[in-house]
DNA sequence: ACTGTAGGTGTACGCTGTATACATGTCAAG
DNA sequence: CTTGACATGTATACAGCGTACACCTACAGT
């Protein structure tokens, strides 16, 4: 009997829960192969045998964190949870529905405060992640945005609220969720289709906003955002407003 | 004579710009001290002759960038350019000045991409940091927004166009600032005395602001800001708002 | 019973930041 | 002019990192 099977079997899951329990005590940076395989009580290149190697790992962990935001999203079958979100009745307003959303990963955030930092340091979105953006473009697209306002809003969150500055669309990445959710090797047409199937919202945007095809102009993006803001500074300055007395 | 000499002697500047040289080459991650030295033809244990280690090295870089950004701010003398920002006719709009000081702020972080990630892994403001968030809040002040609101106004844009989630207000950095400035061996008042004398703004936002002496609620100062671009994708829903006819 | 394979171990390599000890060139004091 | 302190660069070394590679070993399927 091995040190490993005393403590059950390792699989991609518990490597990477134990990861995300050990990121949360000591930091990321400080979550090492090593010191990880040690608190799992096995050595540190049979974490190999479940993981790609670290980067990978922080990947998995993040996805961890997005499926937490909203459970429905570990469905790996696009097609039962087709258009997300307990949105059940439509009578709520399109605010509400994202503004709870986005304050329920922010919570989930915080409770993980390496987040923040593996966020900023990830390069291509993962399917789980590209699910996620979709059903908060979901939320606005039934909430009656334009594709057009769709994409400034997603920008804005998303630069803003989640530090993301990277683009959403077709990546490497996505072209393997399409290949994952598919079949085998399949066409990069059929890819494409299997892309629109799981992610609609997105093609949606992206097929119908101005220059979301093309990559998007990111300074008019930032900008978009600082008018808003700026303009709100000083809307509340005109108005008197005063934090004490906030309304809802 | 040595290899060192022969291209000019190290000091702290130099060897700074060369990191911020090679960082933009290669990235933050792949800067490291050996490869620094081997870019300035000396030998690793050289670099910390003048650089304390490899962490307050990029906390030097970064400060490089934000004196870039306002080079004003690089007169260890505060008494010099007081209340700073080349506002000399007040006639400017303050959301105008805030405009262009904050767009210009991103076209110096832009043009350095690993800055987004020293940002985020810093852990205290530095005294050039602290003197540039005085200069930004001097510009809203005198634009007429409350401390309140300048208080509100600077967690919205720091943490979303700067990525600063940390608190602003006296740090040991802080402390640190004043002794440097200051003379020797202060007093703690004497320090403060410093503090405010340095960052008139900051101080005036601390103890005007409610809530901004002790720990302010950064779910609030969260909430605030997203309510303000939530309202505001709303409000250009309604008004059938498109970025191809943009206003302004 | 045989064998392929999945999932562990052990060892080793090149890289990192940096502590410590040492050399040397410069400049001030005697 | 000598002397010695000091500032600055060097040399060596260590612990820790991610991970490639070779190996073992227990179980699954034929």
């Amino acid at each position: 009997m091995t040190a490993a099977s005393s403590r059950g079997a390792l699989t991609t899951q518990s490597v990477t829960a134990a990861a995300v329990e050990l990121a949360d005590d000591v930091g990321l940076e400080a979550m090492t192969m090593r010191r990880l395989a040690q608190a799992l009580e096995v050595t540190p290149m049979a974490l190999y045998k479940h993981v790609d190697n670290r980067e990978k790992l922080i990947d998995l962990m993040f996805d961890r964190l997005v499926i937490q935001m909203a459970p429905e999203l570990a469905e790996p079958d696009p097609s039962s949870a087709l258009s997300g979100v307990s949105d059940a009745g439509s009578s709520a307003d399109w605010r509400d529905v994202l503004r709870e959303q986005i304050l329920a990963a922010r919570a989930t955030m915080m409770s993980h405060p390496w987040s923040f930092e593996a966020i900023q340091t990830r390069t291509l979105a993962s399917p789980v992640v590209l699910a996620y953006m979709d059903r908060l473009m979901g939320i606005m697209f039934r909430g009656g945005l334009s594709a057009d306002l769709v994409h400034h809003a997603m920008h804005t969150l998303s630069t803003r609220m989640w530090g993301f500055t990277h683009d959403v669309l077709p990546t490497p990445s996505a072209s393997e969720a399409a290949a994952e959710s598919g079949g085998e090797l399949v066409s990069e047409d059929a890819a494409l289709a299997s892309f629109a199937a799981s992610f609609p919202h997105i093609v949606r945007m992206a097929m119908t906003a101005p220059g979301a095809a093309g990559q998007c102009d990111a300074d008019a993006e930032f900008g978009f955002a600082l008018d808003i803001l700026i303009d709100a500074f000083e809307q509340r300055r005109l108005s008197g407003w005063s934090s004490t007395s906030a309304h809802s």
